[in-house]
DNA sequence: ATTACATTTGACCAGTTTTGTCAAAACACA
DNA sequence: TGTGTTTTGACAAAACTGGTCAAATGTAAT
């Protein structure tokens, strides 16, 4: 199963960079880099959008990645998980419903 | 579509409490019950419970609701939410999965 | 209109969590 | 051992949460 860190880091060995470089072009410093890579701590929207452009992977992959490790981050521990996510999507289905009246 | 705040406002007018007794009975400040009900506040999952316990409303029942509007509330603005809740389903599945080796 | 009471709002504080920075430790390997 | 990379951990700054309180607003009866 994917997830967010194993895709940077695939990325970065693709393109035979180290930390330090990408850390460099990104601004980002290497040691949250290294972080990101292995799970450790969750990058911002923004950074993730960095990363994205950065490595050419298609922004919505990248997104989808991260937030689903948040959402499974959230609900790891909760045994109502699977419920929790269907209802989750009825309310979203409906708010966008509601919204576009 | 119901939500948190519905739910505990609903049990309390059903009760004919006034907030203030709500409040004075599970140690919590009434404007924040307030906000609760009006989901401009999310609760703890402590103060979750001793509304459930309280209301004589199903634990597991207010869980979800609070859980699923937490998720939802996340991915209000993503366009990709779909996407992102279906992937993260596999996530649990497949963190289940490995945790039972 | 005034009173009495309930609810909502908003400003403020405190505590927690998140994020960034840095240098030292650990690792890899010629 | 020496060189360069990655990981770790301590620390501070910033952002976010949760609680408290009083004032403002809403509601209904007199």
């Amino acid at each position: 199963m994917s997830n967010f860190g194993d895709l940077i880091r695939i990325a970065r060995e693709e393109k035979g960079l180290f930390l330090r470089q990408v850390a460099a072009e990104l601004d980002i410093d290497q040691a949250i880099i290294s972080k990101f890579e292995r799970n450790e701590r969750k990058p911002t929207k923004e950074q993730v959008l960095k990363f994205a452009k950065f490595f050419k992977i298609d922004k919505e992959t990248l997104l989808v990645e991260w937030l689903s490790d948040k959402v499974a981050y959230d609900l790891q521990d909760e045994k109502l998980a699977n419920k929790v996510l269907k209802v989750a999507e009825e309310k979203l289905k409906y708010n966008r419903q509601s919204k576009n009246i």
